[in-house]
DNA sequence: AGGTTCATGTAACCCGTTACATGATTTC
DNA sequence: GAAATCATGTAACGGGTTACATGAACCT
């Protein structure tokens, strides 16, 4: 029975997007698990967790992969703090995550990731990749957009008052996040490029 | 050492929405787990996951608390499939799920359970407890969305160009879903009730 | 000296993912 | 009677949650 229509296929196991997050502070900033912890409480990166117990352990499979190191000179002096900063390896991935390609996947399971990918491309990734990444993203979301709204035509009459409504919720949100993107889009062209087309 | 900070508090450790949208399919109709992943795998109900080792699992802990059961009748004859339908204990739960109030804490980690509440309201909930609910979503997410407004005056300066971007993402889909409930509102209230207030 | 805040963790639990297993029943 | 499909599962793993634990530094 040598027959494998069973896939071997590469256990790819997702990383978390707390992880990225994390990877990407650190990335803007050095600093230790404590503080990490306090600006994700403060600000809406909450949305990630802010638990410690999610943030240490996520934190030590980052140093465990080699993504992360604690920076030396300030080493055990005064509080017992540990400062972390990406390595040259943690760098090359956060780069390879924000330029990854934008599957349909991360358009279904929730736009949250991709999002988070754009708010730390700045100053890592050149304004060229920012724009084709969210050309990419609003044709994505255009395309599962689209396949819901041929569902909808398809099963309306089969659907409840309130079941029509909740989907409606979820047209409705898919198209803001496309005018959005055509808006970032024109802020990006409003910027820095030399190629002005106006007259 | 007989001292027990030790809270015994009842791990209140949220349960799945995965649990919760197969609990409400099974309610509209009783169906096979076979049957469920199908189901889950052709409508957006994906969203929550399609894989069976999610449902089957899933399926397992709500027959363990009693939710659900399968229907006898047709026990087992021809395939091997069991038919599974909620419990008059089940139907309390899900309609307590469905009528929970509205916390912050649901609009920051995402709206998705929200939505599916409402999705299987319709004929489990009386109309104006539906009202009840979206006004009360609504209003969770205004707040919600004034605190971000605040955060983004405060903060702006110090962010990124992407990070702007990427921020107003959100407020965005906030803004989306506000007025998405406003008209949601408008759609009830153009039903039924006999006291429709046109002259 | 005693309480607060800093700082980092751990244990138990629940849940989803990927990948594979296993039989039984149609269908050709 | 072989292949496809039906139908239900399991094992290993990653990773988040709640609730505590622990010790050191700082403040008064």
């Amino acid at each position: 029975m040598p027959y494998y229509n069973q896939t071997t296929r590469t256990m790819k196991t997702r990383d978390s997007n707390l992880g990225y997050a994390l990877l990407g502070q650190l990335h803007q900033d050095p600093s230790s698990g404590y503080d990490l912890r306090k600006i994700f409480t403060a600000t809406p990166l909450a949305h990630f967790s802010d638990s410690p117990g999610a943030i240490y352990p996520a934190l030590n499979r980052l140093r465990r992969r080699g993504w992360i190191e604690p920076v030396p000179g300030e080493a055990p002096s005064g509080r017992r703090r540990q400062v972390l900063r990406p390595t040259a390896a943690g760098r090359r991935a956060f780069r390879n995550w924000l330029l990854g390609a934008v599957t349909r996947e991360d358009v279904v399971r929730g736009l949250d990731g991709l999002v988070l990918r754009l708010a730390f491309m700045s100053g890592a990734v050149r304004p060229v990749e920012i724009a084709a990444f969210l050309r990419s993203l609003r044709d994505a979301v255009r395309a599962y957009l689209r396949e819901l709204e041929q569902f909808l035509r398809a099963e309306q009459s089969r659907m409840s008052l309130t079941g029509r409504l909740a989907f409606e919720s979820g047209l409705e949100g898919l198209r803001a996040q496309i005018r959005w993107a055509e808006h970032a889009l024109r802020r990006l062209r409003g910027l820095g490029s030399s190629k002005g087309s106006r007259p």
